[in-house]
DNA sequence: TTTCTGTTTAACAAAATTGTTAAACCGTAA
DNA sequence: TTACGGTTTAACAATTTTGTTAAACAGAAA
């Protein structure tokens, strides 16, 4: 074997480039190869077909995101630290791969039945691994009452949407690329506050 | 002219279903005609190219949902309700299409400059219009310091997001889909209270 | 009825896309 | 050097998808 440049290496990281960050989500196996540099034939070489590419990729940054998630979550830390830590997470990596979150959005749109193949197999249930911590701060007053799901939903929602509709907000609010850059570095501190405004 | 069933509108209509609510963003003329129950060619008799018809109908819906937002937010209410409404349109129109942001985030993500051409070219500019409200509202201490575009866009998160990633959430969660669909009426409220806990 | 016009259809053509294959390539080791 | 292995390439085949067209159809008006 010689593999100088580990060719399936870089086919599968451009892809992720083209897929997850530049978000051509119906990229063509031509489009994969020129990004990737290499002859399309090459794809087949080492993947057999496009729609096995797009499940290994898919499988390998979903797992990755959820270990990640997972040991955010489990950490023995603060509630309000636990949660800054986790946008912070959501935010650098939605930074990199900013449409994760719309291909796995248009996938599971297509085919309802595949969620389950990539994606929560072994149940995170990223609710229930703060229930008890948010309802204690919530017995403290630290916090308004709201249930595990909508505070889970609110928090993904803010780290997730702004990464996602990057271009639609950017030509409403009118910003340069670097404007809005400075913008969701300062969404960090305003999520944290938006949900940690202590009730009066 | 004959048009009995207005086959014209019939197409939109039924495309409209395909693409902006069952999520089938890249559905080929073959699934649109299918959908509209008609044959495949008069897609082109009657708007000459797939391309132009997704034009057509993102102008269209963007355009009607436009206008809702404008007057909602030009409204002469108390700022607390006007956004009380603003959320329940969001969430009423989402409902009714879940998949138009997806739409609009995927065609911009692959064609940043066609954003102009279909959204905003009026210049809307939502935070604009909330911004003397919003800041009245903080100088009364009625509300914590925000930008008007964090506060725009922590909205417009929270409502279109949960939209967008139904099956995720209805997945991670263990929804079934009446209780999704309760969950989603619940978050009128809860956005709501999210955005407006007063501070301290 | 016949003609006319707009609508619909089936069949065809062209282009794009995926997948296959045989040959070329290129280090390495006999 | 030669032979061998995995790798890469160009060319080809099959399929899918878009777009075109000529003919069929159906109601309105002469």
């Amino acid at each position: 074997m010689i593999a100088e440049a580990q060719t399936e290496v870089v086919i599968k990281e451009k892809a992720k480039i083209l897929f997850f960050q530049k978000g051509v989500l119906n990229a063509t196996t031509q489009e994969i190869a020129d990004e990737a540099g290499v002859n399309r034939a090459l794809i087949h070489y080492y993947f057999r077909s496009r729609e096995h590419l797009m499940d290994l990729l898919l499988e390998e940054i979903v797992t990755a995101k959820k270990n990640r998630k997972r040991a955010i979550l489990l950490a023995e830390v603060p509630f309000r630290q636990k949660i800054a830590n986790y946008i912070e997470d959501a935010l650098e990596q939605g930074l990199q791969y900013p449409y994760l979150e719309n291909f796995i959005i248009t996938e599971t749109a297509r085919n309802p039945e595949k969620v389950n193949l990539f994606c929560f197999k072994d149940k995170l249930r990223s609710s229930e691994l703060i229930k008890d911590q948010l309802e204690a701060e919530i017995r403290k007053g630290a916090l308004p009452p709201i249930s595990a799901e909508h505070f889970m939903v609110n928090l993904v929602s803010m780290c997730n949407y702004p990464l996602l509709a990057k271009n639609v907000i950017r030509n409403v609010h009118g910003m340069s690329d670097s404007t809005y850059h400075q913008f969701l570095l300062e969404r960090k501190e305003v999520i944290l506050k938006t949900l940690f405004t202590n009730p009066h």
